[in-house]
RNA sequence: GGCGACAUGGCCAAGUGGUAAGGCAGAAGCCUGCAAAGCUUUUAUCCCCCGGUUCGAAUCCGGGUGUCGCCUCCA
């Protein structure tokens, strides 16, 4: 398997530290506000990768972190006189649910910042005896000009660097390219040997994925926004602090763009994943974002998002048959085909047309097709579960139909039942105002020739 | 200014030397009481422009043009 590494730029062989197990870290969201759709490419990408290397039979631990202490959640904290801790357990909950939305399946490990201090404080302390930190009134900095392959991630030579880098008011560092390990704040800090603060942002990462998954590990990944400064800065602790190589592979997804912009909070052009599920399901979404390839720039439309939606159903409307148990589906041309391009830095875009053909087989009564299709479509996450109607969009449609016809059906069953009678009497105009009238209520008939089929429209 | 990408039919998109996958949309036909779904056929002599290398380039090299991202919190 090949991975496009950020780090040497290049597409590489993927080969684990330990013979198949991976150590898999993604930077999770900073739980103050409502995830959009950029996040939700970047979870349903690597999503993507930890079902492939499941699928491959790698034995994979997936971390996903939870920020649970920065400015952004104070702020809000403040402006709604709750609890910082309240605030971040809202959005957490929130964020958790839109995942579970989205279909994306929970990491091993889901850490919280303010539950791994102990390890940061650990490392920073380590830092600061080997003279890559330093403590100055009450903050804790790391000196970046002590780390020689500083710039190394986002290629940036160190001078450009510098001539964009700042010293805050009330900063107190040694040069500018120094950032922030620990901040003194009297207000919302924790104890820790340089007085009452907080952790900075980078350094959580650093000490999460080590406390988790070791001091070097496998795969690295996250938005592409995350180079820098944040991966450079955690590659700068975490090496000087573990006198070793902290990452293989860095792996990082591109952005979603709407009118070309990127999407993002700052910009205030973004969709959350909320708003989007109310028009579009899951499937949709996850379509939208595979028929890209992950590093590239995807364009937000309702067009695509339409688009998306007509080849998901395409997928979904595939002839089902029961799914073969026994079949080996790691000697069919197709499983080849998928896997030879998942292998190709997760080319989902040439994996979905896999699933096109397999769909088409499936169609014209290839009688492994199906069960081919629905194995390699769940290694992309995509669902073929179709929502079963609820008691109560059954009663309403019923009662729908009652007032449409004048005549009272107590069950789906008798309404459908009704219907076929009038069907062989040759009475359209009562079947198609009953199937008219029930796809008003939410609910698609279909008369095929195995007879006539229920679904939510 | 520094760094990194991208440019393929109406739209999205795969394709890193051998003659343009796939999806959506469109058209025609089949099936069907109609509808939905499905099936068949059909849609780029050409891949931003100009040079070059080569028997041969969308694919490699050089030069343009355009678009985007990072360099500050950001997925």
């Amino acid at each position: 398997m090949k991975l496009h590494n950020s780090y040497t730029n290049k597409v590489e062989d993927f080969k684990p530290i330990e013979d198949n197990k991976v150590k898999m870290y993604v930077c999770g969201p900073t739980v103050y506000d409502y995830a959009h759709l950029g996040h939700a490419r970047c979870y349903i990408t690597w999503d993507v990768l930890y079902r492939y290397l499941k699928f491959k039979g790698y034995d994979v631990t997936y971390c996903r972190n939870v920020t649970d202490v920065d400015d952004k959640i104070l702020k809000k904290a403040e402006k709604e006189n709750k609890t910082p801790e309240e605030v971040s357990q809202y959005w957490y909950k929130q964020f958790e649910n839109s995942m579970k939305a989205l279909n994306t399946l929970k990491p091993d490990i889901e850490p919280f910042a303010t539950k791994t201090l102990g390890e940061m404080i650990s490392i920073i302390k380590d830092l600061i005896k080997n003279g890559y930190a330093y403590e100055s009134n009450g903050d804790v900095y790391f000196r970046v000009k002590k780390f020689s392959k500083y710039g190394q991630l986002s290629k940036q030579p160190i001078d450009q660097l510098e001539s964009g880098a700042r010293i805050e008011v009330g900063e107190h560092k040694e040069d500018p390219l120094d950032f922030a390990l620990w901040k003194h704040d009297e207000k919302f800090g924790y104890n820790s040997p340089w007085g009452i603060g907080r952790p900075g942002w980078h350094i959580e990462c650093s000490a999460m994925s080590r406390k988790y998954l070791g001091k070097t590990i496998d795969i690295h990944a996250g938005g592409a926004d995350l180079i820098f400064p944040h991966h450079e800065n955690e590659i700068a602790q975490s090496e000087c602090a573990n006198g070793c190589k902290f990452v293989n592979y860095w792996l990082h997804n591109g952005f979603v763009t709407i009118n070309k912009e990127k999407m993002s909070k700052s910009l205030g052009n973004f969709l959350t994943i909320d708003e989007l599920l109310k028009k579009y399901d899951a499937n949709t979404i996850r379509f939208f974002i595979l028929t890209n390839h992950y590093r590239m720039p995807v364009e937000f439309s309702d067009e695509a998002l339409s688009s998306a939606q007509a080849g998901v159903k395409r997928l979904l409307n595939a002839k089902r048959t029961k799914i073969n148990e026994e079949l080996d589906i790691t000697k069919t041309d197709e499983y080849k085909q998928f896997v030879e391009a998942m292998d190709d830095d997760l080319n989902t875009s040439k994996a979905l047309a896999v699933l096109f053909d397999l769909t088409n087989k499936a169609n014209k009564d290839d009688k492994d097709a199906y069960t081919i299709l629905h194995k390699l479509a769940s290694v992309l996450g995509f669902s073929f579960e179709k929502a079963a109607l609820t008691d109560e969009e059954i009663n309403n449609a019923l009662k729908n139909v009652s007032e449409v016809l004048g005549e009272n059906f107590n069950s789906l069953e008798a309404l459908i039942d009704y219907r076929k009678k009038a069907r062989e009497e040759k009475n359209w105009e009562i079947a198609d105002k009953i199937r008219i009238s029930l796809q008003d209520s939410g609910i698609l008939i279909k008369d095929t020739k195995d007879g006539t089929v229920i679904e939510p429209a």
